[in-house]
DNA sequence: ATGGTCGAGTATCGA
């Protein structure tokens, strides 16, 4: 068969998906069930909140997941899944800088694709230590990609962003003025990691405003949609050209202990 | 009214 474990994959159609699940340990009944009707080739995972030790990779293999995870506990934590194989396991970043000591950042090679999920620093306050760790991070991302990755070769980078690239992307624009997750040095640092060669999957297919992944438990934001496209597939050219379906799982933000973001899934064909 | 609710852990802090 032409997909055991590494194979390149080419020619097969890819289902690669990005879900911030704010703590597996809750989460784990709702990525179960979700897993088994989305059936994602890959899956990125954020906000895990587990140390390596209490990941639970036995249960998603009985599920023909393969794992990588990359979390100390309490805070953070990220993860890959995949049923097309899981090789050249990277955590962190490796452009020859000081550790990184965050665990938001793991990276894999999953059916030929590069695959990392990213949990962007949330930045807080504007103008504060945290935002300008945040704008840091995003540009330690991109030079983390000039090292390791070719964006001639299939590379995706998914997960949690905490910047909605335009004000189409939040519910109100005029009510976050100013605040984090909108301000043009945070969608700068996002455009200059696009511009290593990636684009918004999302937006090869819809253009139209308010497409959210997250909206806040408080105040009955997700029923009034009042909420924020943060969470981004970025595709590099020889996925781009392929891309056929994107899809924010609405469904998913609902019913029992949910996450506050939903997940997102890009369909490539083959 | 400028909050609200979650999840970490068990008093608050972070988102």
């Amino acid at each position: 068969m032409a997909c055991m474990h590494g194979e390149s994959r080419v020619g097969a159609a890819m289902r690669i998906a990005t879900w911030n699940v704010n703590s597996l340990k809750v989460r784990m009944p709702r990525v179960e069930e979700w897993l088994g009707y989305a059936r994602p080739d890959i899956l990125c995972l954020q906000e895990t909140k587990l140390a390596d030790a209490a990941f639970p990779a036995l249960a998603f293999e009985a599920l023909g997941y393969q794992t990588a995870h990359h979390g100390r506990g309490q805070w953070n934590g990220v993860a890959i899944l995949s049923r097309v194989g899981i090789d050249e396991v990277v955590d962190g970043f490796c452009e020859g800088l000081e550790a990184d000591t965050d665990t938001r950042l793991i990276s894999a090679t999953c059916g030929g694709v590069r695959v990392s999920s990213v949990y962007v620093p949330n930045g807080r306050a504007v103008g504060s230590d945290h935002y300008h760790y945040k704008l840091s991070w995003l540009e330690r991302l991109r030079r983390h990609l000039d090292h390791t990755a070719d964006p001639a070769s299939p590379v995706a980078v998914c997960g949690d962003f905490n910047v909605a690239p335009e004000d189409r992307d939040v519910w109100d624009h005029r009510r976050f003025a100013g605040s984090t997750h909108v301000t043009q040095p945070e969608r700068d640092a996002v455009e200059h990691l696009k511009a290593w060669g990636l684009v918004d999957a999302l937006r090869l297919r819809h253009q139209e405003d308010r497409l959210f992944t997250y909206w806040d438990y408080r105040a009955g934001d997700f029923h009034t949609h009042r909420g924020m496209r943060i969470d981004l597939i970025l595709v590099s050219k020889p996925l781009a050209d392929k891309v056929e379906f994107v899809l924010i799982d609405r469904f998913a933000r609902k019913g029992k202990l949910p996450s506050d973001h939903a997940p997102m899934l890009v369909d490539v064909a083959g």
